[in-house]
RNA sequence: GGGAAGUUAGCUCAGCGGUAGAGCACAGCAUUCACAUUGCUGGGGUCAUAGGUUCAAAUCCUAUACUUCCCA
């Protein structure tokens, strides 16, 4: 039994952090097997290394709430968790330590390197599925995954081979975007291009063989960066350069070297910039590894590295720079140019250069042999699916961005040369480029004179398998033909074509199915100010604070309500808004309890729907059939925004602001028994409802009223059956809601006149309501009681004449109630308040009356519009006739 | 340079063909009655600008301006 009472205050961490256990040790967050149908959601693998921030409240709740709601469906529901790996993130985590002592992952080897990963992903892997639960994520811990795990790992290296074997995995010398202070290649979606402010160096090239052309003995090529002048293996100018004729063909020196290059025509020159000549270094810049690419057969064009993989230069270069650090040799060539004349002129020049988006380092183009997925032939998989509509996009600009980018999709990149991650299962014999060098691809060593590769694959490469490697993939049967594929992949715009897209070339290409149904992405958070959240500004708003000051169910109402496909702002205020909606929530169940207001068995077995009598209950149950099929659409299309609203204005607003108000005194036991009783099973069982709806967005505070509001034992909230609203046969009740709508409006516009005249609350008035006919005269008397506690309405009586000085007349609902208040009416400023109303109702009258006087309009519009706008156009003509004769009457002496 | 998005009340946003909305902020009034983490009431908007489509445009189309993001 739950007979203790609701505690006088809300306190979220009283009772957040038990029910969290309670609920995974009942097992409430292990899906139900038995059940027909299913409902998976894979969570995006949040870094083992990290902490909670509010990108993974936002990517859980979201998730959480869809999760929920199947699960009172009675649905197989799983969200699945685990953590990844994150082969980057680790590695700067721990040479920033090291760092500390000069040291680099060098000084201890892989081993040593291995093993204090595993110690820091022991240590860090808590905190994060700790704060998970903190936020009352309802996920299947027990099917907890990491991406490292040895089933998982095994699972890696068959796609891997899988993907060799179909030819969609290669090895490849080709240029890489390197890190050179990781010492490894990133692929190019973790490039960040930056402007930064540059130096275009001019440099004269001399003719080989005392050439000069125009009387000049060379030409002038500019660049940014002036230290690959040693690597330069052509120059390249545009074919339609009226230069080109006389040049093309023709050779020259290559400073610092004197190495002979040759002039070649090529369209990608932009005539217009620089000197219109650009120099050819095809091993340390992308475009100019394609001009090789589209040269080599006619022309030689050499392929030289100038960089050792620490970014140092190396033996190909002049003995004075070997060893200089990129930017040193950078300084070191400008000024030995500038002394042998051949720096011609420096300009200020803003562009943008790659960045690591990990440790922000400079990147450098770089010529190394790497394994690559083929793009193109798992993109066509992609847009095959997305076109038959075997994936969809729920925002449909999502389908456009990513469309563009399949559709010019090139190879990814997927070793490293790191050591924390899914090491190749590539096997070398030889030396790489040497006569006899081979290359196996399968999970075991072929023998002992093979060695594997050193290299490690690429995070996304694991992360892309989640949806089914979670499930138990490569084995057939069980939990992967109950959850893959899934119902929905939920996360970030920023990592759409990471993660999503890799996905889904992933899960066509080896389970021959897309993983997921829909693709549902949202926006960044920003702060208030519109700003991006980070360290350096001190704009970051940590979730677990917010836990700390308003609790988790706040937090999850919060984002819930703010989330966009578009970038979102977060306040501390909208938090706090989230928070007073828990309060009042738990004040109105401790108002139900203390009226005896309770779910008992008994209690349950009275609730007939179609029976209900009194109207403020007929109004109550149709509101909520509203809420509910409002809740339901809005979360079938993910519009998290318009759920939460309709959730909040329901309870606020027509539960507790009108409801409870009405029902008061019929839930303390006043009027008749039979309406009594009812009320009492109404607001019991209307209660549930709506704690049973809010359930999903603010699972704690609604299981922790539940468990007070309903007598039975062990049971638990997030367990029970969603309601089944269209089962509801309400039609009956319609007339009597529609009372209850039209007690609303009269209470309104009495209030309004209260507030207009500065009424004093305890002051009581009497009504006369002018020429009312006898059904609405029979409205009235039904509700004195109401008009009385809601609107002050000591007597009622019924009068044919309009209002009289010191008298105030009120329009609503199509009756004249008139309020005489002799003392406290200024005619005036009545006169004032009737003008302005008759303006508003004149200016309605002419739009909808141009409206219903223009042909077209009564010929093409619906029937039913046009029905709607003469029905109005019928209103506004009663009131404004009412009110042009209080004011041609009475205060028109005023 | 290419692409996308946004522009609605002081602020943050919803609405996306048929009577301009919410929260916050602001103002006034109230408070032994579940809730000051409260209640009631109010002021405030030619829906960026200019054209077009339509019987009807905040909503659809086209330009322009400004802001933001992505890609090169």
């Amino acid at each position: 039994m739950n007979s203790d009472a609701v505690a006088t205050r809300y306190v979220p961490q009283d009772i957040e952090r038990d029910l969290a256990e309670r609920w995974e040790r009942a097992g409430c967050f292990t899906p139900n097997f038995g059940a027909e149908r299913a409902f998976a959601v894979m969570m995006p693998p949040p870094n083992v290394t990290g902490t909670l921030h509010l990108g993974h409240a936002l990517d859980n709740t979201l998730p959480d709430i869809l999760v929920r709601r199947a699960r009172m469906q009675g649905k197989a529901a799983l969200y699945q968790p685990g953590t990844d790996h994150a082969s980057i993130a680790v590695h700067v985590v721990l040479e920033r330590q090291w760092a500390k002592e000069g040291k680099s992952r060098f000084d201890y080897g892989r081993e040593a390197f291995l093993e204090k990963a595993w110690e820091w992903k022991d240590y860090s892997h808590g905190q994060i599925t700790g704060q998970l639960r903190k936020l009352g994520i309802s996920c299947d811990w027990s099917n907890e995954r990491f991406t490292m795990d040895p089933a998982y790992v095994r699972a890696v290296n068959k796609a891997f081979v899988e993907l060799h074997k179909a030819g969609l995995i290669y090895r490849g010398q080709r240029l890489v975007n390197w890190d050179p202070n990781m010492q490894t290649a990133v692929s190019d979606l973790e490039v960040k291009h930056k402007e930064v402010q540059g130096n275009l160096w001019h440099v004269r090239y001399k003719f080989a063989g005392g050439f000069s052309y125009r009387g000049v003995d060379g030409i002038e090529i500019a660049t940014t960066r002036p230290e690959t002048i040693l690597a330069d293996g052509a120059i390249a100018i545009h074919p339609d350069d009226e230069r080109a004729k006389d040049l093309i063909g023709k050779k020259v020196l290559v400073p610092m070297v004197n190495r002979e290059i040759e002039i070649v025509a090529d369209e990608m020159v932009d005539p217009a910039f620089g000197s219109g000549m650009v120099k050819i270094t095809a091993a340390h810049d992308f475009n100019d590894f394609a001009f090789y690419q589209r040269h080599k057969d006619r022309v030689n064009v050499p392929l030289i590295n100038l960089l050792n993989k620490n970014g140092t230069m190396n033996g190909n270069c002049p003995e004075a720079y070997r060893g200089l650090d990129r930017f040193a040799a950078r300084k070191k060539i400008v000024n030995d140019l500038n002394e042998l004349g051949q720096l011609v002129k420096v300009e200020k020049h803003a562009h943008n250069v790659g960045h690591a988006e990990r440790d922000d380092t400079v990147l450098e183009p770089f010529l190394t042999w790497q394994w690559y997925v083929k793009g193109q032939p798992l993109a066509q998989k992609c847009l095959q699916a997305i076109e038959r509509k075997e994936v969809i996009f729920v925002n449909e600009r999502d389908a456009k961005v990513m469309g563009h980018w399949l559709e010019n999709i090139e190879d990814w990149c997927i070793s490293r040369q790191l050591w924390w991650g899914h090491r190749i299962p590539a096997w070398l014999k030889g030396e790489e480029g040497v006569e006899g060098f081979e290359v196996r691809v399968q999970e075991d060593a072929p023998g002992s004179e093979w060695r594997q590769d050193e290299d490690i694959l690429d995070t996304w490469f694991s992360s892309a398998m989640w949806p089914f490697a979670t499930q138990g993939w490569p084995q057939e049967g069980g939990r992967l033909v109950q959850f893959y594929p899934g119902a929905v992949i939920m996360n970030g715009r920023d990592i759409l074509p990471f993660w999503d897209m890799r996905m889904l070339m992933m899960g066509l290409q080896l389970t021959g199915v897309a993983p997921f149904k829909q693709i549902y992405t949202h926006g960044l958070i920003l702060d208030e100010k519109g700003q991006k959240m980070s360290k350096s500004k001190g704009n970051v708003i940590d979730p677990l604070e917010l836990i700390e000051q308003f609790g988790s169910d706040a937090v999850r109402l919060t984002m819930a309500s703010i989330a966009s496909p578009l970038d979102m702002r977060m306040s501390m205020g909208k938090v706090e808004q989230g928070r007073n909606f828990c309060t009042k929530l738990w004040n109105a169940a401790r108002f139900l309890q203390m009226q005896g207001v309770v779910l008992t068995t008994e209690v349950r077995q009275q609730v007939k729907l179609g029976s209900i009598a009194h109207p403020v209950n007929a109004w109550l149950v149709v509101e909520l059939q509203r809420l509910a099929a409002k809740v339901d659409a809005a979360l079938d299309t993910y519009e998290f925004q318009q759920a939460t609203d309709a959730l909040y204005h329901f309870f606020w607003g027509i539960f507790c602001d009108w409801y409870l108000e009405l029902a008061k005194p019929l839930l303390a036991g006043r009027g008749d028994a039979a309406a009594v009783a009812e009320t009492k099973w109404v607001a019991a069982w209307a209660f549930e409802q709506v704690l049973k709806l809010l359930h999903p967005v603010i699972p704690f505070v609604t299981e922790a009223v539940w468990q007070k509001h309903v007598v039975a034992d062990n049971a638990f909230l997030m367990m029970q059956q969603w309601p089944e609203h269209k089962a509801w046969a309400l039609d009956k009740l319609l007339p009597r809601h529609a009372e209850v709508e039209k007690l609303v409006a009269v209470v309104g516009g009495l209030r309004q006149m209260r507030a207009a005249y500065r009424i004093a609350p305890k002051t009581k008035m009497r009504v006369f309501a002018v020429k009312v006919a006898a059904d609405e005269w029979q409205f009235l008397q039904d509700n004195t009681a109401f008009l009385d506690s809601l609107a002050g309405v000591e007597a009622l009586a019924r009068r044919d004449s309009a209002a009289l000085v010191g008298e105030v007349a009120v329009v609503v609902a199509g009756m004249t109630l008139v309020v005489p208040l002799a003392e406290l009416v200024d005619v005036a400023e009545e006169r004032k308040r009737l003008a302005k109303e008759l303006g508003k109702l004149e200016a309605d009258v002419a739009k909808v009356g141009a409206l219903l006087g223009n042909e077209g309009y009564l010929q093409r519009a619906p029937a039913e519009v046009v029905a709607e706008n003469r029905a109005r156009m019928a209103e506004l003509m009663d009131g404004k006739a009412k009110i042009e004769e209080m004011l041609r009457g009475v205060y028109g002496h005023g």
